[in-house]
DNA sequence: CCAAAAGTGTTTTTATTACACCCATGA
DNA sequence: TCATGGGTGTAATAAAAACACTTTTGG
């Protein structure tokens, strides 16, 4: 295995790597996935790095890929990281310790490298759809509430927070919700993802009267039914004209 | 001198390099700085790689500081560079012969890397200011309008137009013009700017409502004479004001 | 029958756009 | 004196924000 892991770094780019940040909407929540460290207690963003032979951008879906799953995913890079120390909150020689003792002494010679620049990446994904999956440093893999998430190794934190800065830049310029939300939802839902990303209430007349003039939604027949009141209509995006906004541009300007 | 350069490259990252769109404003038209290199008739943007202690945005105020003499410019990273075909116009191997003519044979060995990405800034500079001055691979270094720019070496046509959608894109949430106006201009002048960068004409009065409505400039007692027609007022911008205009951000939505 | 949440239009306010005449300057 | 370009305000239109009552549902 370690013989795998030094072919595999044969063929990547070394000095710079690739950090995602997965976005997810569930129960009224914007959450990220974050990876567990084997034998540690230390949490990190998934990622990864760069074949010869691969854009920046296959990598970054290669590597979604196997975290969750899914491909075709929404990604895009937001950022790259370059300071020196970006390894501050790397608690560099005790993380080191618990590794080998897990991986084995001088494992990591040669692996960690003297300095790395990563190029960050930002994903939408349907909650539902991900499966979870470690890679082979971590034994752990699993999904965080935004508010919730811990002090992460590397610069991860502050990848996050641009990676939400990001976000919800993009919001205002082109439509987002496909990627978070499965296929069919109500206005309600819709209107509580972008509450959610943009930290702030809108009302409900305005924001239905907004989405609506982008001619991006369908409303379907369907309700959804089950809860103690009114049941609401059920939409979903019509693919191409949402793509065609999303290349266009729209201006959410609520 | 080749050995200085080995020299550098062994203090340096490898696999990362950074180039920098430098944009000025002159006679109502946007420029950029370009590089050509020795022996050649081939142009690229100016750029380098990031020394081991340097983080990517001081590496990039270093290489700017050498090529116009600046200090303390306007300078942001834009977007990441890394596809595997970069150099699908590096006349490859023509380029490295003409090269190898002026250096000596052999004397890119080890310098030319087998991958690169590169991490792309913006900057604005304030033309006049500007000391064009070509660096070790280049003999000449100058403006060029953007309009007359050449087909460039790698992928570096490609990076002034994503260097220009992202200045447009910044324009409208932050203001510009500090960096790329002399101290005192008018407001035709600012007005030019504008329209020059978003390549569409405004309307005088709307124009100067508007920017005097983010308050950030103030109007001086002086006037710019010389001209066959009425001497407009000079402006200048606020500093401070104009900072936290950028920091808060504006909406310029002409 | 009640609590919870969704459906629905109109008015007010604010922002954006369109538009024209007079004035100062240098040649 | 004339051509050039700058200074200036108001009215019309469009966009955004504020706002409340009724309906449906499951418990």
């Amino acid at each position: 295995m370690e013989h795998k892991l030094r072919e595999f770094f044969d063929n990547a780019l070394k000095e710079v790597s690739l950090d995602c940040t997965v976005f997810g909407f569930h129960e009224g929540e914007l959450k990220v996935l974050l990876l567990r460290w084997k034998g540690t207690e230390e949490w990190s963003l998934p990622g990864g790095h760069i074949l010869l032979d691969e854009s920046a951008d296959d990598a970054a879906g290669r590597i979604l890929s196997q975290r969750t799953g899914l491909s075709d995913v929404f990604l895009q890079q937001f950022y790259t990281f370059g300071n020196v120390n970006r390894y501050v909150y790397h608690p560099e020689k005790e993380l080191l310790e618990k590794l080998e003792a897990t991986f084995g002494k001088g494992f990591f010679d040669g692996i960690i490298f003297r300095r790395t620049v990563s190029i960050g990446y930002f994903a939408l994904v349907e909650f539902a759809q991900v499966q979870p999956t470690p890679d082979w440093f971590t034994d752990e893999c699993r999904w965080w509430s935004l508010a919730e998430v811990p002090r992460l190794l590397f610069d991860h934190n502050e990848m996050i927070e641009r990676a939400l800065k990001a976000l919800r830049q993009r919001i205002r310029n082109q439509p987002v919700g496909y990627n978070l939300l499965p296929e069919k939802f109500t206005m309600p839902e819709l209107q509580r993802l972008y509450e959610t990303i943009l930290d702030r209430p809108f009302d409900r007349r305005n924001f239905q009267k907004l989405l609506m003039s982008y001619d991006i939604l369908e409303r379907l027949e369907e309700k959804r039914v089950g809860a103690a009141n009114k049941s609401p209509y059920l939409y979903r995006f019509v693919k191409e004209k949402y793509d065609r906004a999303g290349l266009e541009g729209i201006s959410f300007s609520m």
